[in-house]
Formats: structure tokens, sequence, C-alpha cells
RNA sequence: GUGGAUGUAGCUCAGUGGUAGAGCCCCGGAUUGUGGCUCCGGUGGUCGUGGGUUCGAUCCCCAUCAUCCACCCCA
């Protein structure tokens, strides 16, 4: 579990905004739900035999000897919220939401135990228009962040749930046959994940995985036409695809559309967001039947990758515009009275104001080091004539001395011509 | 869950079986009221934690925890 410290906790700040800022512009309305849930819910939605409940769930007891969990992903709390407080009755619905999940993996770069998302879910739209909504957002959030050129989409249809569960049993049955050419991973994927033992980069199974029925002949009707209808909404809105048959989510509930955005710049964690439909998981959850899409991104890898690509830019850092400094303990009281007045007249204004003493050079290496572009400076003499000294701190420009009645107006235009 | 690496000052890292070092940061001074550059001085350490071996362990051994990398999995 890591702490974020103030420099980090900036640049989230910077993510987090532009998010905010995208979701309101596609009609998206926030849900927050509880970090913990009953055990049971991701039991029955994610699925009993996948490696997330199988392992990788942090579980307790509560006192009443119920079984808590600390949420692994969010959509099973985003169905049962919504479920619960009748948001699927006979609606429609578009929400995001943000916050802390938990898993108990190894962590590695990119990989936490406490970890971010933000993701999006849907209820109620069939049609593959919404698949293509949520992609485009994803696809604009990556514009906007100076991303597209570095991140890759990837589609897939795994069919109708149906579909998707008559092809595992096929695929189960072929690889039964082939018992004896399966490595390891493939022998417990058989039971956990068999659609992603066609992932596989062994040699010795490459021949056994090429006669492997194809997915992509057992899609039913329905979901075909989906897809085809998805894909050439996606070449309309001109958002390049790589459709990838070996594309398989690892939560039981997907079904039809998946896909996945990926980055080489990230090492081993290169899956930056992903999702795709949901369409069974409402009423195995007790609901009436309700299709459903969403996806999620990963906080943490996205910080990561914009770290790396430097794509943060220095103003978006914090820091403050203006620092002052009172130069002696005698100036104390007008500094902080000067200080309040500016911040009551000027609320754009970000100013720290000089507090724990030190020498006056100490106090202007702290002016220095706030990042602040222009020092106000305030001694004997300024006080006693009612003004202020204006150092620039950034520029060359000779520092001023000008009436503190002024200073308002003279911080305005600085500000906007900035 | 598997394999490997690393834990020494706030940070980046040296180091030795015999009372612990550098650079950066921070503080003070050179410069009575002017930051950045330079120079001088100073503060700061349960050497990850717990055991063991030893006259003596930061160093050797065992365990444990944390972090990093890869596998696996996934966001």
């Amino acid at each position: 579990m890591n702490d974020l410290l103030p420099s980090e906790s900036a640049r989230w700040q910077f993510f987090e905004a532009k998010v905010r800022a995208l979701m309101a512009r596609y009609g998206f309305d926030e849900i927050r739900t509880p970090i913990v849930e009953q055990t049971a819910l991701f039991a029955r939605s994610i699925g009993e035999v996948t490696d997330i409940v199988e392992k990788e769930m942090y579980t307790f007891d509560d006192r009443n000897g119920d079984s808590l969990t600390l949420r692994p992903e969010g959509t099973a709390s985003c169905v049962r919220a919504a479920m619960e407080h009748g948001l699927l009755h006979n609606q429609t619905q578009r929400l995001w939401y943000q916050g802390p999940m938990f898993r108990h993996e190894r962590p590695q770069k990119g990989r936490y135990r406490q970890f971010h998302q933000v993701g999006v879910e849907t209820y109620g739209f069939d049609g593959p228009d919404i698949d293509a909504e949520v992609i485009l957002l994803s696809a604009r959030l990556w514009q906007e962040l100076g991303l597209s050129e570095h991140v890759t989409l990837e589609i897939n249809s795994l069919g109708s749930s149906e579909a998707r569960a008559a092809y595992r049993d096929t695929l189960v049955a072929y690889f039964e046959q082939h018992r004896d050419v399966l490595d390891e991973d493939s022998l417990r994927r058989l039971t956990t994940n068999p659609l992603r033992i066609l992932d596989s980069k062994s040699e010795a199974m490459a021949k056994m995985l090429d006669g492997a029925p194809r997915l992509m002949d057992h899609l039913d009707d329905a979901s075909r036409e989906h897809f085809e209808q998805l894909k050439a909404m996606l070449d309309a809105a001109g958002i390049p695809y790589v459709v990838n048959p070996r594309l398989v989510r690892g939560l039981d509930y997907y079904c039809r559309t998946v896909f996945e955005w990926t980055t080489t710049a990230l090492g081993s964690q290169g899956t930056v967001c992903a999702g795709g439909r949901y369409d069974g998981l409402v009423e195995q959850l007790g609901g009436k039947p309700t299709p459903a899409v969403g996806f999620a991104m990963g906080i943490e890898r996205l910080i990561l990758l914009l770290e790396t690509l430097a794509l943060i830019p220095d103003d978006a850092l914090g820091g403050c515009d203006v620092y002052l400094v009172p130069m002696d303990a005698g100036t104390t009281v007008s500094a902080l009275t000067l200080a309040e007045r500016l911040r009551g007249e000027l609320p754009e204004l970000r100013l720290q104001l000089h507090c724990g003493g030190g020498s006056f050079k100490s106090r202007m290496k702290k002016a220095d080091k706030s990042g602040a572009r222009y020092a106000l400076l305030l001694g004997e003499d300024e006080q006693q004539a009612q003004e202020i000294t204006l150092k620039f701190l950034r520029d060359e420009r000779e520092q001023e001395r000008l009436a503190q009645a002024e200073l308002g107006a003279t911080l305005r235009q600085l500000l906007a011509t900035r």
C-alpha cells in the first residue's frame, strides 16, 4: 500500500480534473459506493474460480460474523447499488465512479495492493451505440491527456453469455483431448480460464492451439451483427483498433463486446483501461435482465504513463503565485492582515504567507523554493509608508515599491498577463 | 501464489567483525533589508525488524516485514 505525497497528489488532481470534466461532457453522473461489501457479492459476480476471488481478496469477518470484503473492482458494487435504489427500474443509466480497489497480489511497478480506478458503467442500452460511446469517451481522454499516440485499442466479441458458455465447454472438451500437450499453466487454466489458454506463447502447444475451435465461429448471430456494427461506428469515428480474437477478460461476467487499451511504455503492466459488456450480471445478482457495458482504468498506471512521457504540465503541479515575506517579527502582524485582505480581494490568487521566522536570507530562499513568481517584501520602511516591495523572482525586472492600496489591482493585472 | 534483487541520514548511495561516511536537502554565516551561483561552518542515523554466532554484529547465520523486477494475473 502506498502513501500519496504532496508532489504526487498534484499530478492526481490534474488527472482527476480532466476525468471529471470529461464525464460531464458525455452525460455521465458520479456514483459513490462503500469500499466494503458482502463477500458473496464479489464471489457471485466476478466468478468463484477467478484469481481475484480465489486468492486476491481482502476478506474478513465483521462483528456479526458476516463475511465482508474490500472491493477488488467497482462493477459489482455499482450493480448492487443501482439495483438496491431502483436506478435500473425501467430506465437507463450512465454512471461513473472513482476510488480505491484492493487486491492481494505481489506488488510491482504499475500493480499495487491498494490501487485506484476510474470506471464507467451504463445500464439499459442494448445496442452497439453505447459500446462505441464509452470507447469514444476513453479515446477522448487519451487525446486530452496527450496519450493517443501511446495507446492501442484492442477489441473482441465473446458472444452472448450462452454462446460464450457453450464455446467454453467445447473448448474445454478439445483441450481435455490434448491434455498431454498442455503445460502446467494451461492445466490450471483449464478450470480457471480456459479461453486464456489460447493466448499461450508456448511453442510446444502452438500446433494444438491452431487446431482449437475458434471463438469467432461460435458467435451467435446477434453478437456477430452487434460486433460488426460497433466496428463500423469506430471506423466512422476515426478510431483505430485491432481486432484481437485472443482478447479474453479475466472476469466471468463479460460477454459480447470486450476491449482493452494497452501501452508498451509500462513494462509488463501494459493494460491501462479495459472493459466490455456484462449483459447477464444484473439478472445474475437478482435483478431484471439488463444490458450493461462499462470499463475501468487504472489511475496509478495512467499517471505513471503521463510521468514517463512527461505529459503533465508544470503549472498543473501546484505551488503558489505570490510569497509574502514579513522581514522581521515587527512586521508579522501587518503581513498577516495584508495577506488576508489580498485573499479576500483576489479569490484566484494563490498566496503563501511566510511563517516560522528565520533570517531574512532564509525567508528569501523559501520564497524562491515556493515556486512563486512574485515575492512581496514587507519591512519597517514599507510598513511606515503603507507600501510594499514587489520583487520579480522569475523575470529580469527591477523590484518596485508601491502603495499597499494599489496592490490588489497590480496583482490582478500580473495574474491576468501570465 | 512462484523466482530473483535490495533495505545504512529527509533523498541518492558509499562503507567496515572494533564508537558510522559523501553528495544533495535543511539551518547559520561570508553579504545590518534581498532568493538563484560560489565559499565556510553546523543539525541530522534504533545501519528495516526479531533472534542467533561472537569478547564485540550495520557487516556473518536464521527468521520476518517492506520495496523493486520478472512470472502469473490484471487496472
